[in-house]
DNA sequence: AAGTTCCTCAACCGCAGCTGG
DNA sequence: TCCAGCTGCGGTTGAGGAACT
């Protein structure tokens, strides 16, 4: 007899049933929760349900005006990249993130049906879309085995020297560049950016998590010449 | 009051990256 | 090196409630 799993809306029973494996079990073991929890649901349900909706380090309500003002300039660093957004704004997911990006920033009007008719097939808009380049790096690659992986790979500000910690981006294997405060003060003037990301809570002017795609913007046009220090 | 349209957001789908055998 | 399984991500859908006609 085949199992068919559940799908659509959750129940109270359902949540509570996965509240209580996750509290027994911890987050993480998703692929232990249709066995042992009894609930017929996929992982992946399992997982979007806890992480978006059950967990309690999820935020409910209207997104804050500053949430919202943080959304809009990391949006404009990072494009659509929901979690690393989310990952900056404590209590809300990348799909709340992306939920309110959609509906809220970027609603798209519908077209009335006459317009429609009116549009002759070869005069559709041609779209092009702009990803990051991706790029591999080896694990094995670490060219400063003196220093420690970091596995965070915020930018935070150095002691006196005027220059940002070295960070390290993906696992932590490869170093970055170092900038000064007056590239980063560049940059943002040239983007139109006050501020980004977090106040640390040292002497930091931003707390930042550069990605490949923020790596690649800073690499090339918007700052020049990153230096690389040991 | 009833029917229709609009809006929100929870949930699903497909894909890519990572890991271990 | 390959492959299968697992996890996480972004894009999209659709149910249901609100607003409008």
């Amino acid at each position: 007899m085949s199992l068919l799993l559940r799908k659509g809306s959750w129940s109270a029973e359902e949540d509570m049933l996965l509240k209580n494996f996750i509290q027994k079990h911890g987050e993480g073991k998703w692929h232990l929760i249709p066995l042992k929890a009894g609930l017929n649901r996929c992982r992946k349900s399992c997982r979007l349900r806890w992480t978006n909706y059950l967990s309690p380090k999820v935020k409910r309500g209207d997104f804050a005006e500053d949430e919202v003002d943080l959304i809009h300039k990391l949006h404009k660093l990072l494009g659509n990249r929901w979690s690393l957004i989310a990952g900056r704004i404590p209590g809300r997911t990348a799909n709340d993130v992306k939920n309110y990006w959609n509906t809220r920033v970027r609603p798209r009007p519908k077209p009335q049906k006459q317009e429609l008719k009116n549009v002759k097939p070869s005069q559709h808009p041609t779209v092009s879309i702009i990803r990051p380049i991706p790029r591999t790096i080896s694990k094995t690659l670490n060219l400063y085995p003196h220093i420690k992986p970091h596995d965070t790979g915020n930018l935070r500000t150095s002691s006196n020297d005027g220059f940002r910690d070295p960070f390290y981006i993906s696992q932590g294997l490869v170093p970055s560049p170092t900038l000064s405060d007056n590239m980063i003060k560049e940059y943002l003037e040239k983007e139109g950016l006050d501020d980004v990301g977090q106040e640390d809570n040292e002497n930091s002017l931003f707390n930042l998590t550069l990605d490949d795609g923020m790596w690649d913007l800073l690499h090339s046009e918007h700052i020049g010449e990153l230096n690389i220090t040991d």
